[in-house]
This record gives C-alpha cells, structure tokens and sequence, in this order.
DNA sequence: CCATTTGCGTGCGCTGCCCAACAGTCAGGC
DNA sequence: GCCTGACTGTTGGGCAGCGCACGCAAATGG
C-alpha cells in the first residue's frame, strides 16, 4: 500500500509531500492498540494508510463512547497545530493496518513550513468540528438502529473491504449502549439482509440498503468532508 | 464595561491589544440576535463582554440542541483561522449585552500579525474541541435534571447576575427535550431551593447546591479551559 | 476430548423521556 | 374590566433503552 494513499496526504504539492514523508516512518496499526490515552499529549501525527483508529471520549462511570473516526481519508493530529496540551480522546485502532507518523515536533516544524500541509490540517480540523457539533445532535436524537447502519457505514469506507472484525460488546461500547441493545438492532439489520455476521466477523452486504438505513448524519458527515476537502472529495467507496 | 473585560483580549500584550482594539467596533447584542446562520460563513469574530450566546445545530426535524457557549470568557470566531467555509453551528444571543467585533478578513490579518493572538485562538479553538467531545457524551448519558443545572451554571457565569430572562421553552430547545421535560426538572430544582423562576426571569438561589446537582461535565469544562487558558483561570464566578 | 473462554440470543421489570392534550396564571392593551 | 397572548403546571398512554440474569453455541487449548 502505497503511503500516498493518504488522501490528505495525496493533497499535497510535491514539494511538500516529499518533506513530509522524509520526516515520517511507516508504522503497523494493530487491533485495539492505543495511539493516545485520553488527556494525555499526542505524540505523534499520524496518516493511515489501511488501517483506522476511532476517537473515544469516557464520562464518569461510563468507559466509552466514540465521537469520530479516522482512516486514509484523514489525520490524527491536526490538533497538534493547536495546542501541545492533552487531545480530547482515547484514539483506539479499530481496523489494523499500515499507517505513517510523523514525531509532533517535527510535525510542527513542518507545518510551519508548508503552508499547503498548514491549509490541508486546518480545513480537517473544521472537519473534525462540523463532525463532533453533528456527533452531539446524533447522541441525542437518533436511535440505536440507524446510528448503528451509519457505524458500520463509517467502518465498510475505512476498512476497504465488505468483511471486518467486529464484536456486539465492542459496537456497543462505541456507540454507548447495551450490548443488548445492539443485538436487536444487529438482528433487525441483519433480517432484512443488509449486513451479514457470523462471531465477529461483520459483512456488508447490501450498502445502498444500508445507507438508507442510516441516520442523516452519515451522509451529512460526507457532504461536510467534500465541502471542505474538495480534492478529493469521496470518502465513501461507492 | 471595558472592551478588555473579555478574558481573551486581556490576555494580549499591550501592543497586540491596542492592534485589534484598533480593528474592532462596540456591537451591541439583543436578545435572539441570530449572529451567524447555521452552514453559512461568518462574517465577523466576536468577542463577547456582557453579552453572550449560544452555539445550537439542529438535524432532521429536531431544530436545535446546544452545543456550546461564548461569553466574556471566550470568543466566536477562532475558526476563521480554519477557512473560509461555513460554520458548524447556528449562533444565537442568549444574554442581551455588549460585544466587540472585528470584520473576518481584518482579524485573520491580525492572527497573522500578532503571536498573541494566534496563541489564544488557537488554545481557544482547542477548548472548543474538547467541549464538543464532552457534549457528545453528556448527551448520550446524562439525564434532564443534571444537565439542566450544568445549563443554569453556564450562564450564570456569563450572565454576571443571579438572575437572568429564560423560559422553559427556551431551555427544552437548548437541551434537546421537550418543554414537560424541563418544567419537571426546573420544579425539582426549585423545590429543593437551588433556584427560583417566576414568569421567565431565573434567579440562581443556592449556587453550590446548583454545583452538586449537575452533571460532572460542568466541572470537567472549567477545568480544561482552565488547563488551557492558564493566564486568567476562572471561567466561574465563584 | 472435554473444559474454558468468547460471542450471541432472550426474557422481565423499570425508568426516563416522548407525544398529545388541557388547565391554570400572570401581564399588558383596549 | 375583559380579552388575548405568553408562560407554567398536570395528566395519561406509549416506547426506547437500561440493568440484570440466564441459556446456548462456536472456538480454543490443554
């Protein structure tokens, strides 16, 4: 996999682009790995290239609940631009795979040099708030069934593929609810035959369905991606 | 009320002070002022000094759900320095009051110029980040009543007054519930004596009480802007 | 091969909130 | 004084999701 199959990566001038992977290594993303404890400081930006990583946010006795997502279609670490405090999020690897990184300082050093790496991880950052401000309203307004279908939409465009790992506890601690409650909706989905599962391994099965199925949020997330990243403007596979 | 009684500016040296002081005109806010529609750009930063509103977005058919406030503490329009592009949210006053404001493309001349100013936004722009997430997740676990006392907490410290104009209906729409909703919750408040309203005016009885009775989000948000904004702590009155 | 672990399915009672409708109360205008 | 509009309070039915607990089936590993 090449390492310009970074989307954002792929935005970048020549120039630019052979500063920045002259800085960076290729690192390998494995399952449930974590990039970053929550409260703590980044230490590194990443680009992945197969693999992706889910943004976790824990509030009180609650462990877990995901407010974004990241793949080769963007970055973790445009918030080093910001500020060298503590990130927001647990970042979890939610699909192995291949990624590169860049150490934070000289991230920032590149950044300060490049002003078409400097416009590219600010146009993510607003990214990154138009998708947590709809987070919010999602949290509060849209049940289990289509938040679930706009998940697994999310996954089926980072994972690169139709069958992916992943468990009914897992989904439920990303989507902060029961495991129960995923099993019915799993269950619904999986009835009308939109999805496909057999102990842990997920298949998409029918994605139009499946998009219908979702909340507005999905697509109004891809809509706010192309609006803002217009290079490359699909962060679905269709 | 002095132009540096907002917290931001009078974190800037003096040089920089008096360069977007120089830039900047008096705005005054009157209650459901609409500063900035939802997905259209905006067209000036704000800096909030008695007045102060309210970040909502709205989706499907659920027109609005609060995700964040500015008032003499912060500022709307750190995200100018992300793009050009339209905002994520909808911004609403929410307490009448003064402002002051400096036109889009001066102020992004100014953050260019002046360190300072940059530093700030940028430290800002990462409490937004982290009140977003946080939202998100106060949303999905937290139930009326502790939101509701985190809600009155925020506004009291921006609103400079026990007590200050707010119905219930207002308060469903900013909470993302219904009106019934609200008045069960307000009436327990009120019979525990943290509070007292009378025909939309609110007074805030017993603020430590109010402390305890909301949900830990509210001090979770002091203390992050706090981490971040070291130079003048205190986002509450206390 | 059997025991353990891991993942999936089900049932039951409860609560927080939703939807809809209606009744009471205060303020200001004519 | 009375009417109207804005605000607050109440009631009743319904549902999505929660907590808890149990049962089963597939994989794993001596």
């Amino acid at each position: 996999m090449a390492p310009t199959h970074n989307t954002l990566i792929r935005q970048l001038p020549t120039v630019d682009r052979q500063q920045l992977l002259a800085r960076s290594e290729p690192v390998t993303l494995s399952l449930s790995q974590v990039l970053c404890e929550g409260h703590s400081p980044l230490s590194h930006a990443y680009f992945p290239v197969s693999g992706f990583v889910s943004l976790v946010v824990g509030v009180d006795e609650h462990p877990s609940l995901e407010v974004g997502m990241v793949g080769h279609e963007g970055m973790l670490g445009s918030e080093l631009l910001l500020s060298t405090q503590p990130m927001p999020w647990r970042v979890v690897t939610q699909g192995a795979g291949n990624c590169l990184r860049v150490e934070a300082e000289h991230f920032r050093a590149l950044v300060a040099q490049s002003i078409a790496l400097r416009s590219v991880c600010q146009r993510y950052l607003m990214v990154r708030l138009q998708q947590l401000s709809r987070a919010a309203a999602c949290e509060r307004f849209h049940t289990i069934g289509p938040r679930l279908a706009r998940w697994l939409l999310m996954s089926h465009d980072r994972a690169q593929a139709d069958m992916f790992p992943v468990t009914h506890v897992f989904l439920a601690l990303m989507l902060g609810v029961r495991r129960v409650g995923v099993t019915a909706a799993a269950g619904a989905l999986q009835r009308q035959g939109l999805i496909a599962y057999r102990r842990g391994e997920l298949t998409v099965v029918d994605r139009p369905a499946l998009e219908r199925a979702a909340c507005s949020c999905y697509r109004a997330d891809c809509a706010t991606y192309q609006q803002l990243m217009p290079k490359r403007p699909e962060p679905s596979r269709v």
